[in-house]
DNA sequence: GAGTGGTCTAGACCACTGG
DNA sequence: CAGTGGTCTAGACCACTCC
């Protein structure tokens, strides 16, 4: 183990939000809202929306870490919704960590943590930059290929079908410390290796290029032992602890659409979860 | 690596959740509401009681996999509450992976899942019977001692403070698969050393015997190697990759309470998780 | 005591699944 | 088409915090 120890929390969880904006309602009765800006996602829920113009205020730093928000009461006033659909937007954030509500006191944005949740989706550039890190890619291959057969099956293909099988370096402040190794169905991604993923999140290209959406994911984490290559790539000792990390990603319509085996160096990353009681 | 493959999916969490059932809530309306058991809880939120109702129903198997629930409207005049209580309580269920909804369909029981969630709460004891497999505990170290420094500033301590250090080592069908490594202030547990923890819940003593609940956990996981001494205790070669989980467990006065180490076999274990779009 | 979030009710309309 | 879950509203009372 020669490495140093530069970060050590982490949490894994990947892309996947839009942030779309909410027009500030038309109000109430006839129940109106307008539809948000691009796309065609028009139809979201209010609270959804609401709970997104919300995040883009935080993300943005309109509101910062400590910020007390306004009463609920005169927040769904301002929303022109009911206090109940406003409350269930405050409620999504929460439980994605970033407001804290106490009762009698108020809503307030939450202190970034080192953590995040392991389960809320988020993208590893995004999730870097937050910890102020540089982040940075490298694809280490990239070919179209038939899929091996676990794989097929769980992309629901075919041995015969093609795929696009890419191997991704991750890198934080130059060094490497996650490994990517995707496969997505060719059929579904004509002429994917046009687009450059060394400097473009894979999501951001499915969904602007290609209209997909990853909306679920089901991944599971395991411990290995770096073999040689693996080790050689991530610069740790062949024999070092890494994480693996297995995922399946769905579409807008419940299609597998992304195997992924992703390995994170077992000295750098630290998967950490809350465990609650679930408070709806 | 010598060893068979018996299993290989698992979540992990821990246990605590108490089964209490609700005391009829003298219906505030025309309402019904079974009760069952025991304890003072009675002034938890109507909807929490109600999904421990149904949860009672599913574990006790008067709700099988794959049945259908009542519709909601006729549910909630059950148990005589509104709609949006009782579907606070279905969604509360359906977050814990334990019913399905379909709109247009109506309300299901799940088909059990190999894995569990990974972000819901269960004992190690009850997830294992539930696959099916022979669960068993053997202390592998008891005393009474003075914290280390690090466990004594997670726990709250000053150095001089008592610990109970628990080591515990967990059985699948008589193979060892886990080993648990635990701490906790002598103050809060007078007289620890009285229960047997091989024959035992943890969780289950420090309720019943000093009425402490755990609430919540934070808990994290990283891929580690097996030094020898481990190796030797899991049956497994130096060198093995294994899966540490910390945790912090805190109680119902939110005061840190139980400080845990854990010691997966990497291959015997999978953690899981489901990442999707938070719906509340 | 005033103000906050937490819970609950009654009733409505919509979107989707199924025969 | 009838019936299901999904969303939303209007209004109420409670439990807690803080001055």
């Amino acid at each position: 183990m020669i490495d140093i120890q530069l970060f050590k929390w982490y949490s894994f969880a990947r892309l996947v939000y839009t942030n779309l904006a909410i027009e500030p309602p038309t109000p109430p009765r006839g129940g109106t809202m307008k539809k948000s800006s691009n796309r065609d996602e028009t139809s979201k829920p209010v609270y959804v929306q609401i709970a997104e113009n919300l995040l883009d205020q935080i993300e943005s730093g309109d509101l910062s870490p400590g910020d007390r928000l306004p009463p609920e009461r005169e927040l769904s006033e301002k929303f022109g919704v009911n206090r109940q659909t406003l409350r269930r937007a405050l409620k999504k954030l929460e439980l994605q960590g970033l407001l804290t509500r106490r009762q009698g006191a108020g809503t307030f944005v939450s202190e970034p943590k080192i953590e995040q949740r392991a389960e809320v989706v988020i993208s590893f550039t995004k999730n870097m930059q937050r910890r102020g890190y540089v982040p940075g890619a490298e694809i280490v291959k990239f070919k179209k290929q038939s899929a091996e057969k676990s794989v097929a099956d769980a992309l629901g293909l075919s041995s015969s079908d093609l795929v696009y099988s890419i191997f991704r370096l991750r890198l934080i402040n130059q060094a490497p410390v996650l490994l990517e190794r995707l496969t997505i169905p060719a059929h579904r991604f004509p002429q994917f290796e046009r687009h450059d993923l060394s400097k473009r999140s894979l999501y951001e290209v499915m969904e602007t290029e290609y209209g997909v959406t990853i909306t679920r994911a089901r991944q599971s984490l395991e411990p290995v032992i770096a073999l040689d290559y693996e080790a050689e790539i991530l610069h740790v000792l062949p024999g070092a602890a890494l994480m693996l990390q297995r995922r399946l990603s769905f579409d807008q319509n419940e299609q597998p659409i992304e195997y992924g085996k992703d390995l994170y160096r077992g000295d750098r990353f630290r998967f950490v979860t809350e465990i609650a009681p679930l408070e709806i």
